[in-house]
Order: structure tokens, then C-alpha cells, then sequence
DNA sequence: GATGAATGAGTCTTCATTCAT
DNA sequence: GATGAATGAAGACTCATTCAT
């Protein structure tokens, strides 16, 4: 047992149960605010879907806008970095392209459809009048990112000639834009869940399209 | 008697300030919701932005709710209305095919980016979880009629042998996905008015994109 | 019967209604106020004195901090009207000097230890550091008026040769500072009432100093 | 080693600081009060202003009540007892009577203005509502024995003839009353100091008016 | 003994909605 | 039919006070 271990284990028990109690907070919240949005939710509820008093929220966040936030960006965080771990699959020889394309387009779904990260896109969507610094905090943290570093991967795979492709930034724009198709529109507020099966067939026949324009 | 009371007259002073009146409210409301979104809109608000008494608008609309939902439908079907017009200029010769794809796009973005077409999709996202059913109810009277028009036509051009299209409707849908790219993602919620030149060449280079995968 | 009055009784009945309840509140909020202090008195009681609902009392006076101020300048300015009406007791001719100046006395103590004016005046102390403002308005419209007032009909006697004042402001002042004693300090808070009997005693026996000092 | 340093000592450092970290919040909570008000000061500010955590508080003085009886019994003790000083100015030789009594109204103009003592003073009435006992135990250490030892003084000068007054106590409420005149009105709650030249000015005058009444 | 954390009660305020005119 | 006035319900936030450490 190293001595970091020791620290944590003695010194826990009122450090623990303030974190967990933080923890548990904002996960409350997340689920609160996922299920009938930010103006809808009342602090009683959340309140109580976390097993806390109001006030301890109040000690914690200091205001229901400040919950908010930070229960978007960690959430969107946690969710950012999800989506950009996928670019590691991203094919780099060229006779793996196809299905290397395909393994990336179907993460991506994935990523998409998962449900924490659909919550906070439809919370963003949902709220962006109240919080637009908010929304642009999370798109620059991290769709943005992701672009550049999807274009970086294409442009090296035009440079080796394997695709036709003159504006990388905007490659990459289409491609995800093939790849979720019709999510945004669909998906944004999560009244269903999204079928998974129907949109990985979607994200394949979006590969395909993207291939057959700058394939080869 | 003059002309103008003579319109007037016949159907009513009163019938006729009546319907201005209802028309007066419903503009009012489509204003105050979109500055302030659903929940943060009063009715009193509402009330002072159309100039008449809150038990008006009870007496014309019944409740805050239905309010939203004739504002949203009634706004909703004029959008997609003029959405719909677009396809009179789907080129049906073939020699017009990438200038006509392009003025189609074109008119696409100019229908997205108009204000009040942008104002109901934003406030149909945000309070999606509020209004599933009117959610519902625009897209399937909307989009997806406009989706299966979009289809038909490709389905024509792909017969007459100009485009290799296997699954017409998916076409649609990648075209609109292609044309508008990022525009879901950026102006959802119009916090910042979009840039119709820049929307517009992205739109072009769509086309571009759709073309070199189904073209010829 | 006038046209005003006929136009009154008319359309009075919202109107009287109006009116009365904005009384009511107003009267409600006095006696409360007086009661418990500013702080400790929630709208809560103020609605349930007065007869009316919580929001009916912010349609009338906007907040709690705004009916308090119109509850302590509108009874400030009946208290100090009366005041001021003592001054026509104040004796012209010579002979009247002593009972005149002990009716003036005794009226003015009348004013002080009056219900509404001990409460405005408790409250005005209680709350000045809140209302700082409010103080120096009320001050401004009530003793500083009275005071010159007083000092003008000194400054006459003077002139007369039935006193010998140099300084008739400072006089003014000398004068209520012996009418009044230790009123200020007894009463301020009105915890309990005081007794006129004896307040009337001290104030004859302040008149009686004052003529020792200035008389003949 | 005297004996006070043992004393201390011995009771260990420990008890130093015990009544050094009493003392810190007494004089906090002065302050946070004057400044705010008995229903404004909250415990936090004055945890925070003494530099100590909240429950200390509660170790030391059991309740907010508590704490406020405490502060302004304690200083009003403090403020009283040098105002009772004053009297040792007053004089006793028939040829020192004005000018004695000039410094004696001056002293007492100085105790009045005296920052803490104002404090305390607007305290207690703001809160005589809330506390009527403690104005009236404060006033019973205070006031009352100060009116009776003045009233003392007066009588043993008008036995020896330097005086002429019949009734002390009365005598001696009017020298205060004539000797602050409207202090009271003006300072009471203190938003702004007193100016002392000022004031200085009014209590001479003061004592003039007196001497005029009751002299020879 | 001192503290960080938690809480139950209570406050001001707002709003959608309904009468009486 | 239109309106001014009134209301019941509900929400964010604060605070004095108490445990567990």
C-alpha cells in the first residue's frame, strides 16, 4: 500500500463523503436537467434525487446557474474526450480504408448516441439563448478540436494519395456530416432514444458516399 | 361610405379588429418567445409586446401552452412552405444539373438562415422535451414531406440515367445533410445570425461533394 | 352634485375598490411594521392583516422595500401635517404668552405621542441605516419646516420686545429640546406607551424654563 | 513573575487564546452589527470578520441573541462608565460655574459622538422593539444614574445658593436636553458623523440658555 | 475546544390563470 | 369581447443552528 493510498484511506472519511456528496450532486442534476430541462428542474428535485438538503447544493455549486454549468462542461468533457479517443482508430495503411472508415463512422454513432452525451447536446441546443458562452465554452473545447485533428488524418491520407482531397477542414465537415446524417435533427432532444442498428447503417452508406467522392 | 370602410363594414369592425388583434398576439408571441425562449416568456410580456390585455390573449389562444403551439405550427408551416417552393427550381434537364443543384442549395441555405425559420427550429429543439408531439408534428409536415419531394426528384434523374443513385430518399437526405453541413450545429440556436456568404459557398462545395459521388 | 362627483360615484365601484384595498395594504403594512419592525415583518402577515393575497400587494407597491417606503412618507406627512397645525395656537398678543406657549406645549407633545407618529418615528430610527435616504426626505419635509416655522413666530415675539431671543433657530430648537426632555429617548421605540399626564407635566415645566430664560 | 503573569501563565496559552478569540468576536460582532444591523448581520460575516469558524461562535456566546445581549450590554457598560467620568469636571467653586460646566457639556458632547457609543446607542433603539429589556437594563446602568449624580451636583450648587432650582432630577434633564438639543434627532442612527465643532457650538449655547434659566 | 459540512424553516418574488366590470 | 385586478402555487435563495470530525 503505498502512502498516497494511506492518505487517501485515513484521511477519507469527511474528504470522501464531501466529494461523493459533490458527485452525487451534480449526477442528480445531470439526470434532472436531462429529464425536463433546466427551467423545469427545481432545486427541491434535484434535491432530492441526489439524497441531499437544498443547501448542501448552495454550499457546493453556490447557484442553479453554476450547477448547470459545471454539470455541462464535466459532462461535456467526459464526452469530448470520448469522440476524440476514436481518431486512435483511425486507419493509417491504405488497404484498411473501407472498414477503417467504417470502425471510425461507427464509434462515432456511438459516441453520438450515447446517452450522457446526447443530454448535454440537447441541454446546450435547449438552453443556448440563456447560456450562449456556454455553448461556445463546450464547442470550442471540443467539437472544433475535433475537426482539426479529423482533418489532420485526412489530409495525411491525401498526401499519401490514397484520397482526393483539396480542403481537408471541409472534408472532414462533410464527413461527419454524412456519418450522423439526419442524427442532429433527429437525436437533438432525445425524446427517443435512437435506434443504434438504423444508425450504423446510416454512418456505412455515409463511408460509402464519402468514398465514392474523394475515394481512390 | 369609403372603400376602406366598406372592407371594413362588411365583414365586421369588429370581426376584423378581431383578427387583427389574434394576429397581433401570435406575432408578438413568435418575438417573445424566440428572444427569451418558452419558459422565461410571461404572458405578460406577451401581452405588453401586442399592445392588449393579458385576458386576451385567454380569450383568443386558451392557455400559454396552446399559445406556443399555434405560434409554432403556424410559423412552422409558412417555413415549410417556402422550403417546399424550393424544389420549382430542381433543374429537370440535364445540362442544368450542377447549376440548378446549386440554386436549389442556394434557396435551401436562404430558407435556413431566414429569421423566423431559424427562430421555430430553435424553439423546437429547446423545449423538444416540453412539446414532444408538436416536435412530432412540424417535422412530420415539414421535413420529411420535403425529404420525400427531394427523393422523387432524384429518383427521376437517377432514371433518366444522370445520377447513380441506388436509395433515392438516402440521397435526399445526404444532399441536405451535405448543403447544410455544420448549419444545424452553428445556428440551432441563433444566438449569432449566420453568415449566408460563407453558409453559401459551403453549400456550394455540397453540391460539389454530392455530384462527385452521384454525379453522372 | 358636480360632474366630478357624479363621475366618482359612477364609475366607482373597481375604482373605490381599488382604492380601498391599496388602503387596506397601506394601513396593514403601518401596523405591522410597527409591530415586529421592518425586517421581521414578512408579506406574509401584511397580506393576512389587510385581508388581501401576497401578490396583490406587489401589484399595488412593486416590493417590500417600496411599500415601506410609501407607508413611512405617507404617514410621516399626515404626522408632520398635524404638526405643523399646532403652530396656530402659537400666541400673537403679549398677554397670552405663557398659556399660549403651554397649549403649543401640550399639542405638541399630543403630536409626539400620537400612535402613528411614535411608529413612523421608531421605524425611521430603526431603519435608517436601510433607509438613509428616507430619513433625511422625511427630516427634510417635517421637523426642518416645523422648526423654521417656529423660529419665525419666536423671531415676532422678539421684534415685540416680549422676548429676548438672539438666535431664533437656535431658540426654535432650545424650545422643543425643553418641551420634549427626554421624550426622544423614552419613546423612540415605544415599547411602552407613554404617559401623557406626565409627559404634559415635563413639557409645562420646559415652557417654564424656557420663559426663565427668554421671557420679558 | 508578578502575579497577573502567572495568572496567565499558568492558565496555559490555551486560555489566552480562549479569551483573546471571545474578545475577537465580541468586537466583530460590534462592528458587523453597526454597520449592517442586528437582522442583516448574519453569522457568516461575523465568523468571518472575527476570523473564526461559525460554531465558535456558538461555543462562546450560544446564540445570535446571546451575542448581541453581550456586545451591547458590554459596550454600553464601557460607553457609560466614561460618561459617568465626566461628572468629575463638574465644579464645585462658584467662580469655575460657566466655564465648569461649559467642559462638562463639552465631555459629554464627546462621549455622545463617540463612534462606539453612537453605535450602541442606534442599536438599542433600532432594536427596542426586538430587545425592550435591554434598552431598559442598559438605560437603568446608564442614563438613570447619570441623571441622579447630575441632579446631585445641581442641588448641592443650588443649596449653596449659586443655583436657583427647585426640582434636580427635572433641572438636570433639561441640562442635557438644552446641552444636546437635537443630538439626539440628528445622530441617532448615525449615517453620518456628528460634526463635533458644530456640536460644541449648540451645547454652549446650551449652558448659556441654562444659566439664563436657573444662574445667579 | 475548534471546525467544515449539512439542514429545516422561512423569505421575497414571479407567473399563469380567473373574476367582475 | 376586452380589460384591470386579484390570486394560489411554486421557486430560488438565505440563515441560524447542529453534528461528526
Amino acid at each position: 500500500m503505498s502512502v498516497g493510498d494511506t492518505e487517501k484511506t485515513t484521511a477519507a472519511p469527511s474528504e470522501r463523503g464531501r466529494l461523493d456528496k459533490r458527485r452525487a450532486i451534480v449526477e442528480a442534476a445531470l439526470r434532472v436537467f436531462a429529464r425536463v430541462g433546466y427551467a423545469q428542474a427545481s432545486l427541491d428535485m434535484i434535491a432530492a434525487e441526489a439524497g441531499v438538503a437544498k443547501p448542501t447544493i448552495y454550499n457546493h455549486l453556490g447557484s442553479k446557474e453554476n450547477l448547470f454549468r459545471h454539470v455541462m462542461t464535466e459532462t461535456a468533457a467526459r464526452a469530448n474526450g470520448k469522440t476524440l479517443e476514436v481518431l486512435d482508430s483511425f486507419p493509417n495503411e491504405v488497404d484498411r480504408l473501407r472498414p477503417g472508415l467504417e470502425e471510425v463512422a461507427h464509434k462515432l454513432v456511438a459516441c453520438y448516441c450515447d446517452e450522457q452525451s446526447q443530454a448535454v447536446r440537447r441541454l446546450l441546443y435547449a438552453e443556448a439563448v440563456r447560456f450562449p458562452d456556454l455553448f461556445d465554452e463546450v464547442r470550442a473545447s471540443g467539437p472544433d478540436q475535433f475537426i482539426e485533428a479529423l482533418a489532420g488524418r485526412l489530409a495525411r491520407l491525401a498526401n499519401a494519395g490514397h484520397l482526393r482531397i483539396e480542403d481537408p477542414v471541409r472534408a472532414a465537415n462533410q464527413f461527419i456530416a454524412l456519418v450522423y446524417e439526419e442524427l442532429p435533427t433527429l437525436s437533438t432532444f432525445g425524446s427517443r432514444p435512437l435506434d443504434p442498428k438504423e444508425a450504423d447503417k446510416v454512418a456505412v452508406a455515409g463511408v460509402d458516399t464519402f468514398l465514392r467522392a474523394f475515394g481512390e
